[in-house]
RNA sequence: GGCGGCAUAGCCAAGCGGUAAGGCAGAGGACUGCAAAUCCUUUAUCCCCCGGUUCGAAUCCGGGUGCCGCCUCCA
């Protein structure tokens, strides 16, 4: 049975499916007005474990994640804004829509060179004003909202429960003691939220309301989409730790006025990524993208298995040096069950794993403990397990892990290893040949001046007794 | 001011009452013409500090110190 850390009870509770065998989990997505950077990914990315994790428990996950796509996508600050890309964009006469959609293709790609696992729903935001609408309406009907002009508010106090998730407790907070008066002249208290809110003139996205022309709250968003397509209650909602306060708690508590079901069984939260031990921002200029790292040799795959040696609630501290053990790490993996792997000489499921494979299966079931799997991965990798049950090994866990541990079988290319030409320029597999001619005839001087070229070039020379040298890539 | 998180070897990081996982780096060995790669072995008498509870604490309680986050858009 898969347990998992739940926010609001504050304690390891298990997974018990509301709908036998079937999973409902909701996922706080992107919002795309900008490129989704590595903390973003690091969130996603326990969506993804938690997906795979129950699969792995033997159950059927059904997963909803949303694209804020208008929500907090103020006019002003579109016109305002110091992206590069949407200034780009705006200045080329880009519309608001259109600039959406292109950082909702960017955030697609990055999803799949991350290996995620795909959503069964990704609902835009701005496609599902209607919902929203209803919810707002019913809310009114219940008596828990206030407003006038074209502002419409949520009024926290009506809501039971308020402050469960979060510890919030109200009057307590420093918004308590600001005062916006843009923002808070026609609340109530500062923790009410709006619902509804008038269109500023010129503002791109805006809709029809009971309340006039505008746009709905961001809160609303989540309580109305997953309503729609997981209904008054499911089991799991997912977001970053930051979320927890204001926009989960308001999102619960609207939905759990509006609807009187439960909204979320478990609420799950991925601690922030930091770099060097600072939030990352614009200003320090260390949010980094996929972009940057691969651009700094870093694969996706190496980000995802660095993200893995620690557990999710752990807060991480993204450095190079860091990111560099586990590029090694995982490169080495790789090479033991792929060479092993291909060894395997007798199909089937192998022996002598069982002890491993009770381990690395308790580790993901309690609370998605993936640094605690990895270190039996490394185990097994060191056990001198047969080939066929590395294999098999590698195929299970990798279900979970989602590292690409190559599952080569016999024959297969992928578990010979690569011949120079594949893997290197021409040139340089040139000068490996050479210098294999040069080492079999002794003239080692030569030998030593060709290998100090073939590094500057960017690789390895590793020898084989007999064989000639094969190359890979520093 | 309110709420919360984290402090474990040179670095990253599990463990959360029973006597310190794993990775990277380092050291020794095998292999090699020498290396690299690979393989084997090895590396914390101790878990920020001070008290306490307990037969027993990195793990629980109390008090400190340091770092970080949320409370405003934020994964």
């Amino acid at each position: 049975m898969l347990s998992l850390y739940d926010t609001v009870s504050r304690k390891k509770v298990p997974l018990d499916p509301l709908r036998p065998g079937r999973v409902g989990v909701y996922t706080c997505g992107p919002t795309v007005y900008r490129y989704v950077h590595i903390g973003n990914l690091r969130t996603y990315l326990l969506t993804d474990l938690l997906l795979r994790a129950v699969r792995f428990a033997g159950l059927t996950p059904f997963s909803v994640q949303n694209i804020t796509d208008m929500g907090h996508m103020h006019q002003e600050a579109l016109e305002r804004t110091e992206d590069k890309v949407i200034a780009a964009a705006r200045a080329m006469g880009k519309t608001a829509r259109e600039i959406a959609e292109f950082f909702t293709g960017a955030f697609f790609r990055d999803c799949r060179r991350m290996n995620f696992l795909p959503s069964d729903v990704y609902p835009r935001a701005s496609a599902h004003v209607p919902e929203m609408i209803a919810v707002a309406e019913e809310l009114e009907r219940k008596g828990a909202t206030y407003g006038e002009g074209g502002y419409l508010y949520f009024d926290v106090t009506k809501a039971k429960g308020y402050g469960e998730l979060s510890g919030a407790i109200l009057g307590k907070g420093e918004a308590a003691g600001r005062t916006d008066g843009s923002i808070h002249r026609r609340k109530r208290r500062p923790e009410d939220f709006s619902l509804w809110l008038a269109a500023e003139p010129g503002r791109e996205f805006c809709w029809e309301s009971p309340w006039g022309v505008g746009w709905p709250g961001w809160h609303i968003e989540c309580a109305a989409m997953a309503g729609k397509y997981l209904g008054p209650e499911f089991d799991i909602h997912v977001g970053g730790a930051d979320l927890r306060f204001p926009h989960h708690e308001n999102s619960r508590a609207m939905a759990m006025t509006a609807t009187g079901g439960r909204f979320a069984s478990l609420w799950v939260h991925a601690a922030h990524l930091q770099v060097d031990g600072r939030k990352m921002s614009k200003s320090l200029k260390n949010e980094y993208t996929l972009d940057d790292l691969e651009a700094r040799g870093v694969d996706p795959m190496d980000f995802r298995y660095h993200c893995l040696t620690l557990h999710y609630r752990t807060p991480m501290n993204f450095t190079w040096e860091a990111q560099a053990a586990s590029r090694k790490a995982l490169a080495r993996l790789r090479e033991v069950f792929a060479a092993r792997g291909g060894e395997g000489i007798s199909p089937g499921t192998g022996s002598g794993a069982g002890e491993v494979r009770r381990r690395f299966r308790e580790a993901i079931l309690d609370d998605l403990n993936a640094p605690k799997a990895l270190a039996v991965v490394h185990e097994a990798a060191r056990s001198g397990f047969p080939g066929d049950t590395l294999q098999a090994l590698a195929g299970e866990w990798d279900e979970v892990l989602g590292i690409g541990l190559p599952v080569a079988a016999p024959g297969d290319a992928r578990a010979e290893p690569a011949r120079p030409e594949e893997v290197a320029p021409g040139e340089v597999g040139d000068l490996a040949r050479l210098r294999d001619r040069c080492r079999r005839e002794g003239r080692y001087a030569e030998a030593d001046a060709l290998r100090e070229k073939i590094r500057e070039a960017g690789y390895d020379v590793l020898d084989r007794k007999g064989k000639p040298a094969r190359l890979k890539r520093i």
